[in-house]
DNA sequence: AATCTAATGTTAGCAGTGTAAACATAATAT
DNA sequence: ATATTATGTTTACACTGCTAACATTAGATT
């Protein structure tokens, strides 16, 4: 016997959203299936999420949350290269293991932060985290942090990006020195990666 | 007054394909509008292309061929690292100039590109082309070129994705340490960033 | 040259989508 | 107790990818 009301139907739509958009991509998601898998009509999201981009903004945030504490480091003050390395590790490993959800928050799917205030929140409080462990590290002028942190930054999220292509293209894998052997030698020693890049970054 | 057939059908679709998907993205390009517009029937694009899919594999594979002329370096055997500056700017410029494009490459829309040999073979390429330019310039063993070329390609693949993510937020530009602003800075001297970040890859 | 076959086109139709409008119910504020 | 608002349902529209059955024509075979 169900009421007439859910009671509950926003934060289930978004966590099962969350779900099917990780499992199986959030192309695949459609707000109607949404609503039968929480058995309700189909029209019934849309008191919660005027669009389906709003639906996408919401599993968006929940994302960067979520990387947001795989981020963070709880070092009271001192912070040495290798936490950074490790930062960058956790970061790499949560594009990769979430790697649809990853999609929504950086991909196209949602054109504008701005228009959905806690999406923009959570995606500036995850830069925030970065920046203020790297100033932890250096005693650099805020500006040349920052600047670091970008690079890392785009450091990490192009290798979730560039292991994640070359993964799905070789099964199959062959030595030698193109992109799939090379990638994979990377995957399997991140953290060697990481402090060589980084100790390049930061020595310049 | 036309024919029955059409005659050069596919390479219009293609041709069109490309220029929607680069103004408008991929996701807003429909079989049906790609049809009337090359004012042939609604299924007349599944004697060229099995699946939607097959169709953005083709509008990918026109993009490798693009990007690598644009990272294509023609020095006769010497290569500085200027030139691999040079070649960072140009895949960079490309990334953001085409965006769109870029995220038929890079995103996840084209599943699996074995099933293309096509895509395969000119994203390949692309790849290729710029491990021999980071051949001609040290004398690594093929295994740290190969690395460090990963790197770079990573490099600046992230920084694609990181400005243009920055960039939508930010059309009111702040001063400050914040993502965008930092963002700005670099993507206004690219060549100083990449040259920096390349030093230290170089060296260690 | 006539015929057969494969390539390429069309029409009709299915199941699924996002979303708007009009209406129904129930929780909450007055 | 009543009015208002939040939340849900039904119905409907225009659009999508894709399949099946059929039409036309170009090119190979005889």
């Amino acid at each position: 016997m169900k009421s007439y009301h859910h009671g509950n139907l926003k934060q289930e739509l978004i966590d099962c959203a969350c779900r099917l958009c990780e499992r199986d991509g959030y192309t695949k998601l459609s707000i109607r299936s949404l609503a039968k898998e929480s058995g309700v009509s189909q029209t019934a999201p849309y008191r919660h999420f005027e669009t389906k981009e709003a639906l996408y903004a919401s599993v968006a945030t929940d994302g960067f949350k979520k990387l947001s504490k795989a981020c963070h480091i709880d070092a009271e003050k001192k912070i040495t290269k290798k936490h950074l390395v490790e930062i960058g590790c956790n970061y790499i490993e949560f594009g990769l293991k979430n790697a649809n959800t990853y999609d929504l928050m950086f991909g196209t799917a949602v054109g504008n932060f701005a228009e959905y205030p806690e999406l923009l929140e959570s995606a500036n409080s995850t830069y925030e985290n970065m920046r203020l462990s790297f100033s932890k590290l250096a005693s650099d002028s805020d500006e040349v942090i920052a600047f670091k942190c970008i690079t890392l930054w785009s450091m990490v999220h192009g290798l979730v990006g560039i292991l994640r292509k070359v993964q799905v293209v070789g099964d199959d894998f062959e030595e030698g020195v193109g992109p799939i052997s090379t990638a994979s030698v990377i995957a399997t020693n991140l953290e060697d990666h990481l402090d060589k890049v980084l100790t390049g970054l930061i020595q310049n």
